[in-house]
DNA sequence: GCCTGTTACATAACAAGTTATGGAAAAACA
DNA sequence: TGTTTTTCCATAACTTGTTATGTAACAGGC
């Protein structure tokens, strides 16, 4: 046992070059944790459309156009998420009584039972063991990410927030 | 105009709640920037694929396995890089001789060219733009979050870290 | 010296984002 | 009112990440 080189993150000692390889890479690691907390819900929903549901719930029934801007991301992305949770029977899609070009997006009965289980279960166990995973942190962003990945690598998310008391 | 609503950002408002989805998008917005400004190099390498060439610079030759452990992706992620990148000819890929299961991966001649040239140039001004966008940070994680955020619409990561002198 | 198990990489199928483009409805204008 | 421009969404093609699985090479036990 000598000949097994340890391997530098080359990503993390670039700093500031690759930050962006950096975040997506934290950020796919953290969706991978919210699947799994999320996965209790025993829905066929995956985790990244959960941010479609909760916009609907915070703000009403939405135009495609206006959801792209409240989540961020682009307009193709969210007319397939939207056929996706449309199909899963969660979010009703109709086109707009005031100007024919517009959909408009609302929760079905079934989305918004969907919003209302996993806003009084999931949804705070996620923020909270996200936020464990940042409490405390210090210093220049890179260092706090840096604290972030040794922290994930350490501990997944799924194992995190609940910090009380073993199952009975 | 009257009945132009304005949309919330749901991603920022939820906090940790969505902070993956949040991250990946942060990191997505400074590919793009990256993009921009290696399009200068005018090469067919795409921006994502520049931290496996650094990695090669940085560590010498790698295995597959090696590389992924180097920038933190998955083994067949990095495969499927490798096979671009060796159509384009900047790596070579070699069975290695100690061990035929291992895949050993270097530069080509055109590969170190375009480290060398890359390293002279846009790799210190994309690291500029992006310390210059992260320059005084301060308060808590999803603060210095969001005025990355804010920053980032208001200026483009290529318009930044030259502060300088406009074109003569 | 095989058989078994493990390791390293490749391949396939999928996920979720992007840009570019097209079609239909609305708005602007003449 | 008819034409042109603009806006909104859908579709297509691509990128780059993932997991799951297959195959070939190495390593160990008998």
């Amino acid at each position: 046992m000598e000949k097994q080189r340890d391997i530098e993150d080359v990503v993390r000692a670039l700093g500031y070059l690759c930050l962006g390889s950096r975040f997506k890479r934290i950020g796919e690691r953290l969706q991978a944790g919210t699947q799994q907390i999320l996965a209790r819900l025993d829905t066929e929903v995956p985790a990244a459309q959960f941010p479609i549901l909760a916009a609907i719930d915070r703000l009403g029934a939405l135009t495609v156009g206006e959801m792209a801007q409240a989540l961020g991301v682009s307009q193709p992305g969210i007319t397939r998420s939207l056929l996706q949770l449309c199909a899963l029977g969660m979010v009703d899609i109709a086109t707009s009584a005031e100007d024919g070009r517009q959909r408009v997006v609302s929760l079905t009965a079934a989305g918004r039972d969907l919003v209302m289980r996993s806003k009084a279960g999931v949804w705070a166990e996620v923020a909270a063991a996200v936020a464990e995973l940042c409490v405390d942190l210090d210093g220049p962003l890179l260092e706090q990410l840096s604290t972030i990945e040794d922290r994930l690598a350490e501990t997944g998310l799924k194992d995190r927030g609940k910090s009380h008391d073993a199952p009975a």
